[in-house]
DNA sequence: ACCCCGATCGTA
DNA sequence: ACGATCGGGGTT
């Protein structure tokens, strides 16, 4: 059974979309991880959102349909997945920050440059639309698991909201 | 054409 | 807590 997150999944609010991500199983070309750890930006208003100040070639996805992917360089070296959300024209994404993977180590993948450099995401996968898409999608898995709160990481303004999620164990899917 | 700095990581 | 590292986005 096909149990891949659908469009109308991706376009709820970006708060939503980024607690539910999480135990969701993210699946990149045969790869499979459970999502452990995520981020909401959202919109104009949010100061560390990449498209806070408008529409830039390199943000040019937080403004596509919910469920394409944003995929940038940071630091020169590392690249970050993000799914975006609600909307078109309204730019928000959620960064995947973690994941646990579902090999028979369960590796953790706790940094979301550390994920896509295990599972090779570079920025030819930006603006990929992961709904019906064979290879890089996220499914569901009905596993809702016990999350935190926190400020996000790494960003100077912003650090009021409470917009970063982290699973209480990164390793709970596996004992399921 | 170029300058500056970042949604990080690994080690101390 | 902090330094390494460097591509490219944003602006000149």
């Amino acid at each position: 059974m096909i149990t891949t997150l659908p469009r109308d999944f991706y376009t709820q609010p970006t708060l939503e979309v980024a607690r539910q991500l999480l135990g969701q199983k993210l699946v990149f070309q045969g790869i499979e991880g459970i999502i452990t750890e995520t981020e909401a930006y959202i919109g104009q208003d949010d100061p560390a959102c990449h498209a806070a100040r408008g529409k830039t070639p390199r943000n040019a996805a937080m403004f596509m349909q919910g469920g394409v992917s944003y995929v940038y360089l940071i630091y020169g070296m590392y690249h970050c997945l993000n799914i975006v959300t609600e909307q078109e024209d309204f730019p928000a994404a959620v960064l995947i920050r973690g994941i646990t993977l579902l090999d028979k180590d369960n590796t953790v993948l706790d940094g979301p440059g550390k994920l896509t450099r295990h599972l090779c995401i570079t920025r030819e996968h930006n603006q990929i639309d992961m709904v019906e898409n064979p290879v890089f999608y996220v499914e569901a898995t009905g596993y809702s698991p016990a999350y935190l709160a926190t400020p996000r990481i790494g960003i100077r303004e912003g650090t009021d909201k409470l917009w970063r999620f982290v699973v209480k164990d990164r390793k709970g899917y596996a004992s399921l």
